[in-house]
Formats: structure tokens, sequence, C-alpha cells
DNA sequence: ATGCCCCCGGTTCGGGGA
């Protein structure tokens, strides 16, 4: 099976670039993130015209994610658990049987966190990740295998940036944001695209702005986290970069996991 | 040091993104 995740910076500004990209590229379970639509404002026909099934978790103007299939899930959960207040539109769970079990796949929007010293974005994002890993501890308690796809808005390591220095004080490479990214790989979980690629640098994110994408000024922030029992069917994975070539391109990349499901 | 560029809602600009 591939499983993938891709940022698309609005689903209908972008809906013949993922058209095109599912008729190529075949996947069998997209986490979309940043639909920036509501769900009855989806374009699920012509999706659904290509053979996937569609569950949407969106809001009003921003955010949003999404999981396309081509199997039904058995069970669908919208929103991340721990904050009842937080409105935004950033977490979807599917539970989708597959050969020998069940795979069990979340499409998570992270916050950008930015600016840094901002009184309210930057401790949002650390509690958004704090809830996260109070999440995948308890997943992982039922030793499935689970994937928990997305944007991270997290540069794991320096190589994961062109230019490290330029985002030393950034939201997305903080100390502390990294920090909270380690501990969810210390609860067992493997970043399925460095567990296969020693090359560096990779990116999956290449900014619209100052020709980022001409220089190859890029950074790594999107990411498929796996549980064990998910790392154990890991075959390889692939970031498809030519689609940022594309007319009309999002800034971020499909990141594809090829699993023997 | 700041902005570059893009999408959305709804209207020609502000909010949000990264």
């Amino acid at each position: 099976m591939k499983i993938a995740t891709w940022n698309i910076n609005g689903v209908k500004a972008r809906i013949e670039n993922l058209c095109q990209w599912l008729k190529d590229s075949q996947p069998d379970i997209v986490c979309l993130q940043e639909i920036k639509s509501v769900d009855e404002g989806f374009p699920r026909g012509e999706i659904e015209a290509l053979g996937y099934h569609v569950e949407t978790h969106g809001q009003k103007g921003f955010n949003g994610v999404a999981l396309l299939s081509k199997i039904k899930p058995d069970e669908v959960n919208r929103g991340l658990p721990g904050d009842d207040t937080d409105e935004q539109a950033r977490f979807i769970e599917g539970v989708f049987s597959v050969e020998g079990g069940v795979v069990r796949v979340c499409s998570l929007y992270l916050p950008n966190g930015n600016p840094s010293d901002d009184p309210v974005k930057y401790p949002y994002k650390l509690a958004w990740m704090a809830r996260l890993e109070a999440f995948a501890r308890e997943r992982m308690a039922l030793e499935e295998p689970l994937i928990l796809a997305g944007d991270y808005n997290v540069i794991p390591e320096p190589h994961d940036a062109k230019d490290p220095s330029q985002w030393v004080t950034d939201a997305l490479f903080l100390p502390q944001t990294r920090a909270a990214f380690r501990r969810l790989e210390n609860l067992g979980f493997i970043d399925a695209v460095r567990a296969t690629n020693d090359e560096t640098p990779l990116f999956s994110f290449w900014d619209y702005q100052a020709g980022a994408w001409q220089k190859n000024n890029g950074i790594r922030i999107d990411h498929l986290m796996l549980s064990p029992e998910a790392s154990d069917r890991l075959r390889s994975t692939d970031i498809e970069k030519h689609v940022r070539a594309w007319e009309k391109p999002s800034d971020h990349v499909p990141v594809v996991g090829h699993f023997a499901f």
C-alpha cells in the first residue's frame, strides 16, 4: 500500500493538481492538510470519480484536514483529544481493514507557532504537541500499525533545512519544538523518510517567496511517523518533489510511504 | 531588518500562513 501526506494549501484552488497526482501516483490512502474549506465545500465529486472515499474535517477559510482512501475506513474520528475548547480543524483519524488486521492513519496539521514570541501562537503549538504526545502514547498501547502523518511544522534536524541558521528563532526549529518532536520519537515512533533515506538534505516545503524553489531553499516538515508495527511493514519512501514544479503548485509536496500491507 | 507570495472570504483588503 502507498500511504501519503500532502499539505495541499487550498483544495479548491488545487483540485486539478490533486486529481492529476492521484491519477499518476495511485496512492491507497492520502492525508491532506490545509484544505481551507468547510466540509460542504470540499470538491468530493471529482475525487470520488477517481475511486476514492472522502472523509473531511474542515473549517471556514483556513486549516482543515482530510483522508482520501481507496478502501472505506471502518471508523473515523475528528479532532485531537485533550482540549474541548480548541475549534481549529487540524486532526482526523481513520481505521482501515488491511491484510492481517488494521492500519490506523491520522492526518494532522500541527500549528505553525510563529511568531515565536507571540503570547498565544507558540504556546498553542507546544500545547498541541503535548496533546499529540498524549494521544500517541494512548494509541501506542494498542500495539497496532499506526501512522501519524502530516504537516508537523517541525524541522527535526539542522540537515533538514538548506540554511539552518535562518531558522534558529523560528517556531519550526526552536529547541523546545525539536524536543517535543523527540518526545514523540522516544515513545517508539520512527520518522519513515529518515529510516529509509540517508540523503541530505531532503525537503518537503519550499516557500513561494524569494525564489525558494529555484534556489532549492527548502525545509523538511512533512512527516510520516510510524509505530513499531507500522515500521515493521515499511519498505521505502518517496518525496514527490516533481509536483512542486507544476503550474500553480502547493508550497508542499507529497511524502509517500510504501508498506507491505 | 523587512518583505518577497499565495489562498480565503468577500470585495480590491485583511487574516492567516511559513
